[in-house]
DNA sequence: CGTATTTGACCGGCGC
DNA sequence: GCGCCGGTCAAATACG
């Protein structure tokens, strides 16, 4: 868990932006605060008023903070303003804007990352037939307000094109003068997203695919959402679920409650080729601030639970969530401010457990195409604590 | 049958 | 104003 948030906590040093540790600490307390007093309130419910740290100071402030919270939820709106004013500090601050040096600061933490990774045995299913290989000589320019261009190599398979874990729709190709490869036209699926992106091969260089992004992503990628297992019970399942979830996965978000069950051991971290794209959009978000359209108010009905300690990406965030396959589909294709909150939980106490809820594959229909994002496998997973089943995203919403 | 891709048409920006 | 070019639209087509 420590080791969790000191890895983010240097991610953003690294970044080179000033980063409001003490206010994310502050915030990360709080909503660990708020998440114990209802676990207090759940207890107290079902065992009246028998809190033997009634005395303690951090029964004390989870008392508060549930009083707080009580008090949002009966109209005084005093707590929530200001956690929400402390969120928008903290997302002001930590989103002050990404720069050129930000996001070659992401790769090439990104591109160490994915080599400790590797170095580490982590051997993904889903990197193993990744079609794209972040190489060293991986460029990034920024060619205009929101719109970047990548170069990357590609390995020959699958067309060589990306899976950036975005899900594209292609829109238009159009030959290109003075280039022999005509130029592909994407737009993110996400009904919701504006994100857009061309893909051309390169003139002199046929293996190197030159990839501009557009827009910015107001969602996580699919692929976040996504673990691929070693385990054949486990593929087993992503096989069965599969076609659900290709269904699924192009509703409309919608996210409400759902109980928890499943056992089963808890996936790998994400595959590295993952985690480029998941820096860019850290920075979506905060230009998503920017333009005043980040952080609606959360979804009052999604179930969150605490991620183990070594589920947290690179920034620090965790976003697994307890969701039925409607909500798994939401989740993959919902707006990041559906689930922003979780973007500064605290991790979970040492009795939290792990336990993932529904684990398939979702294998795009772009295979044959250009289109990226070959494939990929979905695993909707939750964490419980046998005292406390969940935190409830009314909760947070309070919080936040 | 629903969804994604293809591809020609259309539109707007820009330079001359 | 005109033509070129890049980007987008949308009907037709392909696919699972």
């Amino acid at each position: 868990m420590e080791g969790a948030m000191q890895e983010s906590r240097e991610y953003w040093r690294d970044g080179g932006d000033v980063v409001g540790e003490e206010l994310l600490r502050e915030i990360l307390d709080e909503t660990a605060a708020a998440a114990a007093a209802a676990a207090v309130h759940s207890n107290s419910n079902s065992n009246s008023n028998s809190n033997s740290n009634s005395n303690s100071k951090e029964a004390e402030d989870e008392r508060e903070y549930f009083a707080a919270a009580a008090a949002d939820e009966v109209g005084a709106p005093c707590g929530r303003r200001r956690r929400e004013s402390m969120v928008n500090k903290l997302i002001s601050t930590v989103y002050s804007g990404p720069t050129i040096s930000d996001i070659e600061s992401a790769l090439s933490f990104t591109a160490a990352a994915d080599h400790q990774l590797l170095a580490d045995g982590h051997n993904f299913a889903a990197s193993s037939c990744s079609p794209v290989v972040f190489s060293p000589e991986k460029t990034l320019s920024k060619t205009m307000e929101n719109k970047y261009t990548l170069k990357m190599k590609s390995c020959g398979n699958n067309g060589g094109l990306a899976d950036d874990g975005y899900k594209w729709r292609k829109y238009g190709q159009k030959s290109i003068k003075n280039s022999p490869n005509p130029r592909s036209y994407y737009r993110c699926t996400n009904p919701r997203c504006n994100a857009k992106k061309q893909v051309e091969r390169a003139v002199d260089e046929p293996d190197t695919l030159i990839v501009t992004y557009e827009g910015l992503h107001l969602h996580y990628t699919y692929s976040h959402f996504l673990h691929s297992t070693s385990s054949s019970s486990t593929q087993q399942q992503q096989q069965q679920l599969q076609p659900q979830m290709m269904t699924n996965c192009k509703k409309k978000p919608k996210l409400h409650l759902h109980p928890l069950q499943h056992d089963d051991p808890p996936p790998p971290p994400p595959p590295p080729e993952m985690t480029t794209m998941m820096i860019m959009q850290s920075f979506s978000i905060q230009q998503q601030q920017h333009d005043d359209q980040l952080l609606q108010p959360a979804a009052d009905h999604l179930m969150v639970q605490a991620p183990p300690d070594d589920c947290y990406n690179i920034d620090g965030s965790s976003l697994m969530m307890s969701l039925d396959d409607d909500e798994q589909a939401a989740a993959a294709g919902g707006l990041l401010e559906d689930v922003v909150p979780l973007l500064v939980r605290r991790p979970p106490p040492n009795n939290y457990y792990f336990s993932p809820a529904t684990t398939c594959t979702s294998d795009n229909e772009y295979g044959s195409s250009a289109s990226a994002s070959p494939s990929s496998s979905v695993s909707v997973s939750s964490w419980t604590t046998p005292m406390s089943p969940c935190i409830d995203m009314a909760i947070l919403s309070n919080i936040f």
